[in-house]
DNA sequence: ATTGATCATAGTTAAAAACTATTGATATCA
DNA sequence: TGATATCAATAGTTTTTAACTATGATCAAT
């Protein structure tokens, strides 16, 4: 069936006359004709009595008329719905940040939003990098603030920060006193580290192996803020990225590094055959100039 | 917009695959795609994500998605109404009949379609003759019976049987006694009518004029009932068609005209357009057997 | 690097639907 | 009653649409 041979049928149905409903659709009277034998041959019914005095709906048209009626409204949804979701910027938006950075962004990012894309439906998401990075393939999500590198060809990024590392340690602690450190300096002492699935974990940890830093490996804090508490009561030392730092904080040093800073690289991460391009990169800007 | 290209469209829905939906559709991948790609141009809208790995259903596409199903389910409506609706016998037929006939013959119409074909939901219609024409004009009914003639070419008719008329006589009159009458001899009668608009009327009204009969002119009957009464009552003579006799009646006597005998013809009449025309002919056939 | 899977594109053929002109059947009017 | 007008159907042709095959591009897996 077809939709052209229903709209000249509902046409017909209108207007009682062939040639009217002709103009109607914009064709000729014979086009309009063709279709609606096609229509009525196709489904074996005579949809119309046709005499030259007038033309009348069978009682089997009346029903199929209505049918077709909801059919072409149905269409009618379908262009408004293309329509209005030409502005994507006024829809969801679900965008993803794995822990170590999420708690420490997002806030800033959804106040950010709601000033400069009010109407767009931003929807958060926390999980560790792995699980972003399976919600991104199946589409759960649109986007994610992702550590570097991602070596998935599907995936398009834009790089936002860098997220400068800091040595954090007690007030009480020798090195307390330092403005700077060199990473070669901590030969011998032992770093507190997150548990196992946190991306920041494996970056410290290829950090601690590279420069041979030894690892606390008893205890792994299950978020930064645990990590922040063991330093604050003197348990032991560590590194903190800077997002995670807080102004004025006592109890707590934080100390830069010097020569080489280590970092992490955080990027906003879409599917190359996204369909909110527009809207990632949007978002991407603004959070490049909340960071700066 | 286009039937095919939604259809095409919901199968990748479906499959999240366009050679597996374009399988499912049969047709090659390529017009499958080209369709969808028409779809989404005249939309203006995406509605699948694609990569080489999988096929995605973007937000706006997933609304589509649901608007095309409830447009090929009411397709599908559309073509089971159409086939049900092939069995005629088994739909709504709108059939009248005339006030001086009506009584008399619809009853047993009833009862024999009832028999024989239990499924036509039948519907019954009185009028004067004016109006059931303007009715099978307009297709509120699908036919009539009708006294002949009917002269409009959009009708086709179907001859059913001749219904005598016959003099009914009070039981006191004059005439009671005869087993024949011929009309010359109601020269110095007067005969009571019905009201105007009843064709019976009109028929009864030309015979008298040709014959040159009189006619009761202060009094008009509003049925045939009223008129047998009349009769019964001895207030006076009149002729009544043979489908309006009664068995054994007492209090009137009704006489069968001599060479002369008039008559009226009785037919199914319908459009010529008609749909039902099968319908109608198997209701002709079984109504001229119920008068045989 | 090669292979295999998947969707897009190009070019061509086949099908569908448009158009104009005309016919046929009725209805209306002189 | 015959001429004219109306209206849907039909015929024949052109245009448009959609199918097909073959090939290209991309990317994951081997």
């Amino acid at each position: 069936m077809n939709l052209r041979g229903l709209r000249y049928f509902l046409a017909v149905a209108k207007e009682k006359h062939f040639g009217r409903a002709a103009e109607k659709c914009f064709v000729s009277q014979p086009s309009l004709s063709t279709q609606i034998k096609n229509l009525e041959l196709e489904l074996g019914v005579q949809l119309l009595e046709r005499s030259n005095k007038k033309v009348m709906l069978t009682e089997i048209g009346e029903e199929i008329a209505v049918s077709t009626q909801r059919i072409l409204s149905e269409i009618d949804t379908i262009k408004e719905l293309a329509e209005n979701s030409n502005d994507a910027f006024s829809r969801k938006f679900k965008l993803g940040a794995f822990p170590t950075l999420a708690a420490y962004i997002l806030p800033s990012i959804v106040t950010k939003i709601q000033k400069e894309l009010p109407k767009l439906n931003l929807i958060l998401l926390e999980e560790k990098t792995e699980i972003l990075l399976q919600k991104l393939r199946s589409g759960e999500i649109d986007a994610a603030l992702l550590a570097m590198p991602v070596n998935e060809s599907q995936f398009q990024h834009d790089i936002l920060f860098n997220d400068e590392f800091y040595l954090a340690v007690p007030e009480t602690h020798k090195l307390s006193h330092r403005k700077k450190i060199d990473i070669a300096e901590l030969d011998d002492e032992k770093l507190m580290l997150l548990e196992d699935g946190h991306c920041f974990r494996e970056q410290a940890l290829d950090l601690c192996q590279r420069e041979g830093i030894g690892v606390e490996d008893e205890f792994r804090a299950t978020s930064l803020e645990t990590l922040r508490l063991m330093v604050k009561s003197g348990t032991g030392i560590t590194i903190i990225p800077n997002i995670a730092r807080h102004q004025n904080e006592t109890g707590i040093t934080y100390i830069p590094f010097d020569k080489i800073c280590p970092y992490r690289t955080i990027a906003m991460v879409w599917r190359k055959s996204s369909s909110k391009k527009k809207v990632i990169r949007h978002v991407s800007k603004l959070t490049k100039k909340l960071v700066e």
